[in-house]
DNA sequence: GTTAGTCCAATTGTTGGACAATAACAAAGC
DNA sequence: GCTTTGTTATTGTCCAACAATTGGACTAAC
């Protein structure tokens, strides 16, 4: 093969020029988030390029959050961490993660965001954890309504933890274990025995005890793993890849 | 406020029918990796669109590496995570995550690597981690090939960990990082204590020794965080948006 | 002055057709 | 066999158009 004399040159695409430069501008701050983007039509002429181009350049962007159809303006926004969260879900899924690996994680992130949250909590947050400790309590028997109250509370204790890093990797092993929260509701390891260690972690938590709030949430996500086993379900094959949004 | 009656009767455009179309065929894997789409203008007519909508679905899909072009094919792929670790991090800088935000979770996420490395670890890793640690050594005075080796260095433990989610979840943070690194390289804690701390760890995983493992990695990350602040730089201020591809 | 009804201009979603550039493929030459 | 040279298919980009919807502006009614 002959000594390349040069590097390719790689000419972009426009309407990866043009979502570039709208991201840069995001990015940056020279668009703030909640502004409305100028019309297509402005946006062709400022880029020089035909609305066609600079359309697939926003399509480009929509996808991930960044600007959003709001009525017929473009708006700028931050990304929800929900939607973050479901494309990381759906790259895992992908990739056949397996329940596992996502309990692995899990098992060093929700003991952070008790211990966190110990620290941290808001008294709102903390009145809304007892509310929903509160609402379980009459609801032992009504499994849907179990899933909802659990996958509640936790999200509660991950807001309160106050860490915005700790809130997205969540986010994305969340959405994946849906599944598995309603086999695991089945099985003998649930109802009662949920809901006790909830008002463990909840007490340390109003306590301000992170030490305690760590621990017992580390047991409860291994009771976790464990109903999800007796549900007779292989933590070693990839989680379900139910797509549902 | 009126409580919402009606939940907003929404039409959706065609060109994310198309691209939702795309996505499930390609989660369902009806489309497997590696494979090539049909043209754009075969996809119009199986759509009964035009092309140009084709095409706005297409970038919606582009953006999330589900698709990628490669010469002028349409290739299915699945997204690297560092796609998804930069898509991540955009959001982040967005929300102006501090540093003590991202360490805090880094601080569970790197020993939960090394343990599990301490376990996994493949051979071929294991090697690499020994030669990376014998280039270090030599390049003690080098602080540009010490971050670039550094990082190498944890790269190498997350994949030994054999766990997707984790290095997901890694790799976000990972990249916001970065600026950081470079930072606490020109403080007091560097060069030497770094090899050191990497010596323990690898001795550690090598031994097939989880907790030790852990250990070190932990003492490690802490260290981490001092040379930041011996840096002068403050924890709880928002990192760099240096926003470098 | 606020609410509801009517109208208009602006903008979007979508279409059809066009054309130059080039990647992919096939044929010809060595 | 492997280069080199056409050919063709497909992409990136543009232009022009149109119906549908939206956001206002303007009016009338309360």
């Amino acid at each position: 093969m002959d000594k390349p004399l040069f590097n390719r040159l790689e000419k972009t695409p426009a309407y990866k020029v043009v979502s570039d430069a709208l991201e840069q501008a995001i990015l940056q701050r020279q668009i703030k988030t909640g502004d409305a983007l100028p019309t297509e039509e402005n946006l062709a002429t400022q880029f020089g390029v035909n609305r066609s181009t600079v359309r697939e350049g926003i399509r480009h962007m929509e996808q991930t959050g960044f600007v959003q159809r709001k009525g017929k303006k473009l708006i700028v926004s931050r990304p929800s961490y929900d939607l973050v969260g479901h494309q990381m879900s759906k790259v895992l899924i992908l990739n056949d993660v397996t329940f596992e690996e996502l309990w692995q994680v899990k098992m060093v992130l929700e003991p952070l965001s008790a211990q966190l949250a110990a620290t941290n909590a808001s008294d709102d947050l903390i009145n809304r954890m007892a509310k929903n400790i509160e609402v379980m309590t009459k609801a032992l028997e009504n499994e849907e309504d179990l899933v909802a109250l659990d996958i509640e509370f936790h999200v509660f204790i991950a807001e309160a933890a106050n860490n915005q890093a700790l809130v997205m990797a969540r986010e994305a092993l969340a959405q994946l274990f849906y599944p598995a929260y309603q086999a695991s509701m089945f099985s003998e390891v649930s109802g009662q025995r949920l809901l006790d260690a909830h008002k463990h972690i909840f007490k340390a938590i109003k306590n301000r005890d992170p030490v305690t709030a760590g621990e017992w949430m580390r047991k409860h996500i291994i009771d976790f793993k464990r109903g999800y086993e007796i549900a007779g379900l292989d933590a070693n094959k990839p989680v379900s890849n139910d797509t549902r949004t």
